[in-house]
DNA sequence: GGTATAACGGATATTGACATGCGTTTAGCG
DNA sequence: CGCTAAACGCATGTCAATATCCGTTATACC
C-alpha cells in the first residue's frame, strides 16, 4: 500500500479477520483522539495521523479502554498514596511501572514482524 | 475470630460488601481446588485450608479465572517459542515474568493491613 | 430424633462488552 | 451535477461474566 494512502475499514478488517463495522467504530474512536485520520467518500478510509514509529501502544489503547495509571493502587478504592501506602504498595508499584514502561515505550511499528509488511 | 474457626459466607460477604450467594459460589470453587474447607450446618462456613502466609495470590486466583502463564505470548494465537519469537517476545517476557513473580510470591496475609485484623 | 443453620447445586436474571445492521452524510470522480 | 464509495451514528442483537433465587442436603446442637 502506498505510504500515506487511506485504507478503508473493510479492507483492514478482511486482513486482520475482524468485524468491519465494529472495526470502523474503533477506528472512529482513534480518529476522535487524533491518532488516525479518516476521509469519507471514494478513495477514503483511515490512515495513521503519525508514523507507526512514533505511536506508542499506550497512546493507541488509551482511547479504547481505560489503562492502568501511574500511582494506581491494586486494591481498589484505596487512596494509597505516599502517606498511607497499602500492604502491596511497593511490590505492585514495580509491576505497574514495568507494565507502563512496556506500553509507553513500545511503538506500533515494533509489533509488526517483517513478514507482515510485504 | 478464633483461629481455625469457620466463617459463614453471609458474614464474610457483609464484611467485604459482596453478594452473599455469589461469594458462596466462588468459595465453592476455591473449596473444590482445595484452598478452603467448607462445613455445612450450624456453626459451619468456610475457612482457609492452609495458613494465609502459605497461600499465594496465584493459587487463589487460578481456580477463579485463567491467569497468564509462563511463556504466554502477548499476540494471541501465536506460537511464539524460542525458535520463532514474536517482535515483542523479550519486552513482554519481562513484564510477564515480573507479574508472575508478584502473583506467586505475594502471600494472602501480606495484603491484609494491620488495621483490618483486630 | 427434631430443629435450626449453612453449604450445595441448578435454574433464572442482569449487565456490559462486543458486535451487527442499516439509513445518513460526506467526499471523490466522471 | 449525479453517481458511487466510505465514514458516521444510532438502534438493535448476542454472549459471557456476574449475580440472584430457591429448593436440597449435610451438620451441629438440644
Amino acid at each position: 500500500m502506498a505510504p500515506g494512502a487511506f485504507a478503508d475499514a473493510r479492507d483492514i478488517a478482511a486482513r486482520i479477520q475482524a468485524p468491519p463495522n465494529y472495526l470502523a467504530k474503533l477506528l472512529g474512536q482513534l480518529g476522535r483522539a487524533g491518532l488516525v485520520e479518516a476521509r469519507k467518500g471514494a478513495g477514503g478510509g483511515f490512515r495513521l495521523a503519525r508514523p507507526a514509529s512514533e505511536l506508542s501502544l499506550y497512546e493507541l489503547l488509551e482511547p479504547i479502554e481505560p489503562l492502568i495509571k501511574e500511582g494506581d493502587c491494586i486494591l481498589d478504592g484505596n487512596d494509597c498514596d505516599g502517606k498511607t501506602p497499602c500492604a502491596l504498595h511497593d511490590r505492585w508499584g514495580a509491576v505497574r511501572a514495568l507494565t507502563l514502561d512496556f506500553l509507553k515505550n513500545t511503538r506500533l511499528d515494533s509489533l509488526v514482524s517483517k513478514s507482515d509488511i510485504e
